[in-house]
DNA sequence: TGTTCCATGTAATAAGTTACATGATTTA
DNA sequence: TAAATCATGTAACTTATTACATGGAACA
């Protein structure tokens, strides 16, 4: 039930399901994603269950926006989520589910292309992290240490981020090397 | 849709909704998992879309058993999954939505706490992945790269367990000391 | 004039969880 | 004799995805 909670953490300030979509794909996007057609219904659901109030309000550029806003139920409820501990052991990773078959394929070699296409992906993804916080830092002076809350435990997610995408970088490396010399150790 | 083809993946030789159960619970847990009430519906369908057969063979302890073995139309799916390339940037990470939204705790000796305890887990699960490293290694000499194919590729995905969780251990560490040294400026 | 962005939604389907139901065998 | 393990499933519900539907404004 991590979604309701997830959007309750970020209307801490009002916004519309439009917005948050945007907000997913800027900074949530590393952990967690949710489609505008999960959001919609759920954000209604929120407001009948108490734990948001909206408003629709006109807007300068597109068609009215329904802007929702965190009632004090909600931030409770918010709270709950955070003072029971952490959510650990729950993770779905399906491209380490794929590597766990490798096997299946004919050949090493092929192997060999499925981990590197892997390296690819983890790559750019570094670079996008990368550039994330190049912005960040030329525009806020504060940054990391100094930001206000709000900011400074999205950065601690950030910081995990790159942390991760570089041991699975690591490990793409090793694995690609282990693998060579496996199909190496074949032809001797 | 990727349950579907961890099953197939699974079973490479034949196993009992029951069996299937059992090794979520030891080598997939780190990356899938799957109740039963999900895994026996999803058998009968892919058996009833020609990707497995079965057939019920009787226990020497238990009730009689249900044994799905794949078909090779079930094999090629599996392979085609393969083939489309590694599936990233669908995680979802609960504990990194709670991290980015603490900010909502009235202190941060309580952001240090959810921290500490983040840690506990990260500790917890490192040990039991280096036990089961542990007993691989005591129990097979080939250990870990002249393992055969069935076995290489899940230690793989081991390795990256353990460079994932020592990385998690790390960035915990990191936390809660820039936590402390913002909690100390707090009172000056 | 076609594409992208703004903005909100519904409908149908798939995937996943929790609770319920049954009943034999093995272990403490 | 109580609990755990073996073994399979259904029912009700929640969560998530994909496809569909609408329509104005900005841009190229």
């Amino acid at each position: 039930m991590s979604l309701r909670h997830i959007l309750l953490g970020m209307l801490s300030r009002p916004h519309s399901g439009y917005d948050l979509k945007k907000q997913f794909n800027q900074s949530l996007r590393n952990f967690w994603n949710a489609e505008l057609s999960q959001i919609y219904p759920q954000l209604q659901k929120l407001e009948k269950d108490g734990l948001l109030t909206s408003k629709q309000i006109a807007s300068s550029n597109g068609p009215p926006r329904r802007v929702y806003t965190r009632s004090d139920k909600g931030r409770r409820e918010l709270l709950s989520w955070l003072a029971n501990g952490p959510n650990v052991g729950e993770e779905r990773i399906s491209y380490l589910a794929q590597v766990f078959f490798l096997s299946e394929l004919t050949d090493t070699a092929a192997a060999i292309r499925f981990m590197q296409e892997l390296r690819d992906h983890m790559m750019s993804w570094l670079e996008s992290l990368q550039e994330v916080e190049r912005r960040w830092q030329a525009e806020d002076p504060r940054y990391p240490d100094a930001l206000a809350d709000e900011d400074f435990y999205p950065q601690l997610t950030l910081a995990l981020g790159l942390r991760k995408v570089r041991c699975n970088l690591d490990w793409c490396d090793e694995c690609i090397a282990r693998l060579k010399r496996r199909c190496a150790a074949d032809f001797s």
